[in-house]
DNA sequence: ATTATCTATAGATCTATAGATAATGC
DNA sequence: ATTATCTATAGATCTATAGATAATGC
């Protein structure tokens, strides 16, 4: 048994960061409390000395995650291009444990409360408003072009991953990196306007 | 309590097609056979007599879930700009019970079954290539624009129901939306090369 | 003495099965 | 007689709590 304050903090730490790799592979509700603190060599019987709910541990293991993101921040920041290409690649798709948390975090902000998912929507702008200001041009469009870069590379990414057919996941990966590159070349345009005598 | 063959038939019909709303409510993981057999008006034990394990109706109500993908098919070949725009839109965000299933089991497919994830992977082949077929031009990389234009959509869609700020939300569906219309005009170029001097 | 962790377990929930009940169909 | 459905429950799993144990720190 573990006692002293310094051990427990490093505890506590360990915990997070496992469960911030398990979270990941997982799915906010694919993995329990039994099986992260059992990965962590301690017993469940201890994990509500450390997180008053279970909710606690996925607000500090999404934000602990989100650490990750930081590190593609500043590579984004340094190379745009390459970094669209990092995220959509096999390494990134298969690494599961230590891949973007908004794709990973997708389909369960649902589920989880409200706290998580104000973390979730707070990082999410913050990395649409950093491509917009990596886009090339100065268009006024900059934002709607960020939102669609990051959509699709936060779509391939979780359908090369959702498909069962390593082919079509490569070339999904692949198709959507190569135009991509495409798009940040584009140049502004208006939003095309619905063609007339056409219903919804 | 029920007997006769023709309401057997119904009643597994109607089980179907339950699960097919409430597993893209919820997830495939979100709801159990109890919950759907009590929605059906009825109670647990009959149905292991209409289905051999969860996951034989997780296939079927995959399956019934991408009747609705096929309705929206159909509206793609009629119109492909409408229906985009329909798939972003805040009625498609919110009416999840009869939304596309490719965004509803993005993050479930890992967990199901060989078959139901095959279903998946085949559907969204299908819808790939239909896309293509649809976009105006001819080039080689046709395949690869529709990957884009269905992966942005998949992520804008899956991310503004993940978001807890509305404004948001709706600013992810139109952007993305009037995005693609510029996307689909976009003339073919060559996949932009790596600069040189920079490395992975 | 305090407290970090462990053992044990309560209570909820989920999949699946066993056996009873009641309507169908020969 | 057959069978579609119901009641009841076994067995697994998950969150959370109670009480015991053993190392820390005054």
């Amino acid at each position: 048994m573990g006692h002293s304050q310094a051990s427990r903090q490093a505890t506590h730490a360990r915990i997070v960061t496992i469960a911030a790799q398990r979270f990941r592979v997982h799915g906010l509700r694919g993995i329990g409390v039994a099986d992260i603190m059992q990965e962590a060599g301690l017993t469940v019987g201890g994990f509500y000395k450390h997180f008053p709910t279970r909710e606690a541990l996925v607000c500090e293991a999404m934000a602990e995650a989100f650490l990750d993101t930081d590190q593609w921040s500043l590579r984004l920041r340094a190379n745009l291009r390459r970094s669209l290409r990092e995220y959509l690649g096999e390494s990134h798709r298969d690494r599961r444990e230590n891949s973007c948390g908004i794709a990973a975090f997708l389909n369960d902000t649902g589920v989880s409360g409200v706290e998580s998912r104000a973390l979730y929507t707070n990082r999410l702008r913050r990395l649409v408003e950093l491509i917009a200001s990596l886009l090339p041009e100065d268009g006024a469009n900059r934002q709607a072009k960020a939102m669609l870069v990051y959509s699709a590379c936060v779509g391939a990414l979780t359908l090369s991953r959702a498909v069962s057919d390593a082919k079509l996941s490569r070339e999904l990966l692949n198709a959507v990196a190569d135009q991509l590159m495409a798009v940040i070349e584009m140049p502004d345009r208006s939003p095309a306007p619905l063609p007339v005598g056409e219903e919804r």
